[in-house]
DNA sequence: AGTCTCATGTAAGAAGTTACATGATTGG
DNA sequence: CCAATCATGTAACTTCTTACATGAGACT
């Protein structure tokens, strides 16, 4: 799902303006999607142009006119279509454990540092997702949060109760060679 | 971390083709990041010019020349710059999730077959990883293995333990009028 | 007979990011 | 007085993907 189509999704809440949409992406979305104006203002300029959006422009004194965006039959259709097709698989992206792929290369040291800091992101994260949690209004926001939690947790238990296999390897008698394959 | 540094890295296990690194991704890091063809070879020959990895090839009857990477002396430092810089954080990125932000569009019957399907997925990517973790060698990879399987089984576990939240909306007696904001 | 593995690449395009451009009002 | 909030947008760039181009040998 691109972010024309997310916005798209978020106008079903209510009309908006691209900068409340970017702060919709923040507050509700940050845990699957995150979006920049450069993506969101460009993105409600298409809309528009499509006719899935229309636009009331409020014009304000010494700064640029509010425009306040809300979703037309056109659009709320298309979205529609949108949500009803299989949702493509789930994609994550890890530095921190990609760089623990290689962790052969680094002095345990380091690579106890690295878990260390890995688990405080991650208990930080599940803090601030959690005071979130009971501020959602609606059943779904607090279901998306609630999942942002587990997960987060699910990843610092892990972390801390296999951290060992890692960080103290093994003495190994006939250390296997490796290769690429 | 992008994909030419991560070729980078997979030759720091041994010299390799394109080909092989390609299959290096899906192996061992498909949990984490994957790399089509498009972006492999591009960056192969990226880094030989920049004398990152050097290249040897060997000319073969009716098939291109099989070009084997190596990683030199100044491709090992520059990796291990990197993989001494702290990580970039995580990314994850779910039209699942982000279609349940508005199951309210949706009607229950499809939102219970969402989440079926979803459970399905993720059994299916869980029992992979699951088999192809014995056989990993080292230990890095057993553990990236491991964390993968540890958070598909929380994933299916809250989905299944609060599935009801979103798929039997209670009812309300004074239903909040949602907005963006 | 058909599919999988091996083997490398280019071209075109999608989707997003960062940096740039501008500037008042409000709260601490 | 400094930072955050409100408010919109463009230009240049990065990064990766899909589709195209080519084709033999091995296995079922």
């Amino acid at each position: 799902m691109d972010i024309r189509t997310l916005c798209l999704g978020l106008l079903t809440f209510g009309e908006a303006t691209g900068y409340e949409i970017k702060k919709a992406f923040q507050d509700r979305m940050s845990m699957v999607y995150d979006a920049s104006f450069s993506s969101i203002y460009p993105s409600l300029n298409r809309l528009t142009k499509e006719g899935l959006v229309s636009c009331r422009a409020e014009s304000q004194s010494r700064r640029p006119d509010r425009k306040v965006y809300s979703i037309t039959p056109a659009g709320r259709e298309e979205f529609l279509k949108e949500i009803h097709n299989a949702p493509a698989a789930d994609k994550f992206r890890s530095d921190f454990l990609a760089t623990l792929m290689f962790s052969h290369l680094l002095q345990p040291g380091n690579v106890s540092r690295l878990i260390d800091n890995q688990i405080m992101d991650y208990r930080q994260k599940k803090d601030e997702l959690s005071q979130g949690c009971g501020m959602k209004q609606s059943q779904s926001e607090q279901f998306l949060c609630g999942f942002g939690v587990t997960m987060y947790q699910a990843a610092i238990e892990y972390l801390e109760q296999n951290r060992h296999l890692i960080e103290a390897p093994a003495p190994v008698r006939a250390p296997a060679k490796q290769s690429v394959k």
